[in-house]
DNA sequence: AAACAGTACGAAAACGTTTTCGTGTTGATA
DNA sequence: TATCAACACGAAAACGTTTTCGTACTGTTT
């Protein structure tokens, strides 16, 4: 069922036909009656293609995102979904698996004409190795772009952060208020903006309480894989009350471990995470966590992109923006809290 | 940058260009030369819609799935993801929340013109009300489907499952082995095609041993919201040394909320769960559970679907097919155990 | 010299829309 | 009665491709 078809089969024209069903004044009344009537008995849809080639928009953003796996990711990811959707777009999803080539690969597949604009957070290796030109490119053919966690300044766009400085400030705040003085940093290798806030966020607390940073206390575990024996020996060969871990994985992980060794949590040792996940819930003792409020995250990401998008100016016309959205703390066994949590 | 735009650059004609910079041996070797280099030059890339509208394939498919925060719809996604990526597809990613509403707009939504193929899995909503008109419009449209996981007799479309009936007919059997006898299940209310298969198994083990079926040891929990008290009235009420869950988290929750009554888990009381997700990895005990191979399912149903698609065969040209995946046990500490594990 | 095959390219239709502009008809006004 | 606005509709271009078919030219064959 195309315009044509019903045109022929009614006996107008196809531009009639396109007019009537959008109810314009242009026809009269009977036509679009008739037009109306015919289009649902034959259960007539306009379609999209011609309708995003015609209008030069899509109505489809371009999310891409390192793992689809990760609490986290998928929470933003359901954020950007259900605003978007909300507002007459459809999500692309493209995994990047940490790849920056995989990266450039789907990035170059969607942006010919597949989408409107693009939600990322960038790959581990893209961070890593600072190679930017896909953006850059992106910059160029002036669709729209909005960054979120994982970010860079190399790129001109819309971002959407958390306050990760600031975040693991307050964790490293806790500890030394529970009376805490020998705090860790379970972080990863140094290229991930998120990490590099964290800590500095742990320096920063620790230096405005006068309390020396012991490079010794922080751990720096390669990304992707969990090597028990570098976290055993870390927690063996130091002295340790307190332990601040970049994100959930890591946190449970070792708060298992030392747990294992028999350090009692949280009496002897507080494990504070980042994202607020399913396993800092379920975990044993459940797991303190800064929660990232991803979902709020991805949806503020899509109204960003959205809205640049609708209005049709680039970054050079309407300058960017970037969003902090402030993490908050959720008490749970990990640490020694002031109202017992259940 | 168009086919149009470089004809006009280079005093050519658009089909010159176009074959030109398809290898056509229509067109001369130095003409070739001179359009593929301009092309490179100028960053060419043709416009993907324009090729769709032509071509009347969209090189896309539409993944609608009730969930994306669950493990396991996520791996599953992921599988469909990398398969259909390496085989030069986009995935559209629909949520639909467990509602039906969702379901059927978001279908319609890429049903004209936006995708080439759906895989799905059934809402909660959807398998209550039996309604699946929606899904029947998209066989008289011939748009290929594959359903996975929650699926239905309703519908005449490629299937991939797994052996739920089987699956818990052998969970129970390990607690059979294990000298337990007072087996409970805890399962959904009754409308999830995965819950009634897996519900049979258990039914078929216990009366395969000549174990009578005691309906006061099935708990049915009403879907997404797990209710504490529910759970505890049933365990407190019962006499009951093994429970098999039909997901993970009623697995995971049922589990700590029996060892805070200071239930021995596994020596007083046997678990296993049903989707090998991360919380089983990290409970505590770890929970044995019976993995649903998520990411190959994901694979086998892109690749049900792209087939179909390419062959071009419709539903009834081509009969349907049921993949059925083969779930394994992965035994953790929540059940004794031949070979301890760590 | 006529016929012919091969080469290299262009014109145009097609995919299914949207939208601008033109035009014929009607009825009211000067 | 000539003029004009309002009304109802159609023709055609446009979005950016692909593909079929036609054709001008070159060089070879009889």
């Amino acid at each position: 069922m195309t315009l044509k078809n019903i045109a022929r089969e009614l006996g107008v024209s196809i531009s009639t036909v396109s007019k009537a069903l959008k109810n314009s004044n242009e026809i009269g009344a009977e036509t679009i009656e008739r037009v109306q009537a015919f289009a649902k008995l034959y259960n007539y849809r306009p379609n999209n293609l011609a309708i995003s080639l015609k209008n030069k928009r899509t109505n489809n953003i371009g999310v891409i995102i390192p793992d689809i796996v990760h609490y986290f990711f998928t929470t933003v990811f359901r954020g950007i979904e259900q605003y978007s959707k909300k507002h007459g777009y459809n999500v692309i999803a493209c995994v990047t698996d940490e790849s920056l080539e995989r990266e450039v690969v789907n990035m170059e597949m969607l942006a010919n004409g597949s989408v409107d604009g693009f939600i990322m957070a960038l790959s581990a290796e893209t961070q890593k190795k600072n190679h930017f030109d896909h953006l850059k490119r992106i910059n160029e053919l002036e669709i729209p772009l909005v960054l979120f966690d994982r970010v860079t300044d190399e790129i001109e766009c819309d971002k959407v952060l958390i306050n990760d400085r600031e975040a693991a400030y307050n964790a490293v705040m806790k500890f030394i208020e529970n009376g805490r003085r020998k705090i860790a940093l379970i972080t990863t290798e140094d290229y991930f903006s998120v990490s590099q806030g964290r800590e500095a966020g742990y320096r920063q607390a620790l230096e405005s309480f006068g309390l020396p940073v012991d490079e010794a206390l922080i751990l720096k575990l390669p990304f992707m894989d969990l090597d028990e024996i570098l976290i055993n020996t870390f927690f063996d060969s130091q002295d340790i009350d307190a332990v601040l871990c970049v994100n959930e994985i890591f946190a449970i992980h070792s708060m298992n471990l030392v747990q294992k060794k028999g350090v009692n949590v949280p009496e002897e040792m507080e494990f504070i995470g980042f994202t607020d996940g399913i396993l800092s819930k379920y975990a044993k003792p459940g797991l303190t966590s800064m929660a990232q409020h991803g979902f709020q995250m991805g949806e503020i990401a899509a109204k960003m992109l959205i809205d640049r998008i609708q209005s049709g100016l680039s970054e050079k016309e309407e300058p960017c923006r970037t969003e902090i959205i402030e993490s908050t703390l959720i008490e749970r066994e990990s640490t020694i809290n002031a109202i017992p949590v259940l």
